[in-house]
DNA sequence: CTCGTGTGCAACAAAAGGTTGCGCTTCGGG
DNA sequence: CCCGAAGCGCAACCTTTTGTTGCACACGAG
């Protein structure tokens, strides 16, 4: 049912602080380690780890600039995660309604049971 | 944006064998630790420390019967969750496309610029 | 009652996330 | 030119999470 790619892409999202630097990422723009953590709880080297995590799996890519190191969203691949989300929602969502028919099923026929 | 009890949630269903496990409940209904693990590839302990953090976080809910302890899905609480990942989505679905909708406007007056 | 099966608890190993400290570039004002 | 400030990466270390094994206990069927 699930890739290992599609595991690495959840746990990278899964994490409050990367999914909070990919907020960050996308409405302020391109933004280094250093940047990134004065708006964040966390060290710059957390921070730094952070990224390259969401680097390794594709969700960002590094550009460099003299001493700094750029990074920003990949598009593509964040629309990929993304379509991953509403995947898992919507087959869940989907079971979720079958239970619900189902036990509405069970009901009536308990009623029509009672009634014999 | 985020709160705490959302975060939780996030990280509960962040977990591959987590995921696995709210699906093996929505498709098998009602299991125990015992029946999960056989289905998974960790212990069945393993599978119990899973099942403790989906009950903490009220994913799920246990109901001892006998000597078995059989867990089924929360339904409220995964339509929350499932709520929260379409939430998600679409937050960063509208930043992708604002994105868009810029660099399409710089290319155009680069364009403009160019033909002055 | 006794044996098989299901559970929980404890101790331990490995991985993830966080911090501090250090040393190496690179930029910019004297 | 040069030297300090700013940015970055690497390494050592701590804590929490995830996984394992081992053991003791409870329940149900023969």
């Amino acid at each position: 049912m699930s890739t290992a790619v599609d595991d690495e892409l959840w746990s990278a999202i899964g994490d409050p602080i990367r999914r909070t630097m990919i907020d960050l990422l996308l409405s302020d723009g391109p933004g280094t380690a250093t940047s990134l953590s004065r708006r964040l709880p966390v060290t710059r080297q957390a921070v730094s780890k952070h990224l390259a995590v969401l680097d390794r799996v594709g969700l960002i890519h590094a550009e460099s600039a003299g001493r700094e190191r750029h990074y920003q969203v990949d598009e593509a691949q964040l629309a990929r995660a993304v379509a991953q989300l509403s995947a898992v929602g919507s087959t869940w969502d989907a079971r979720l309604r079958r239970i619900k028919r189902i036990a509405e099923a069970i009901e009536r026929s308990r009623i029509t049971k009672e009634g014999e």
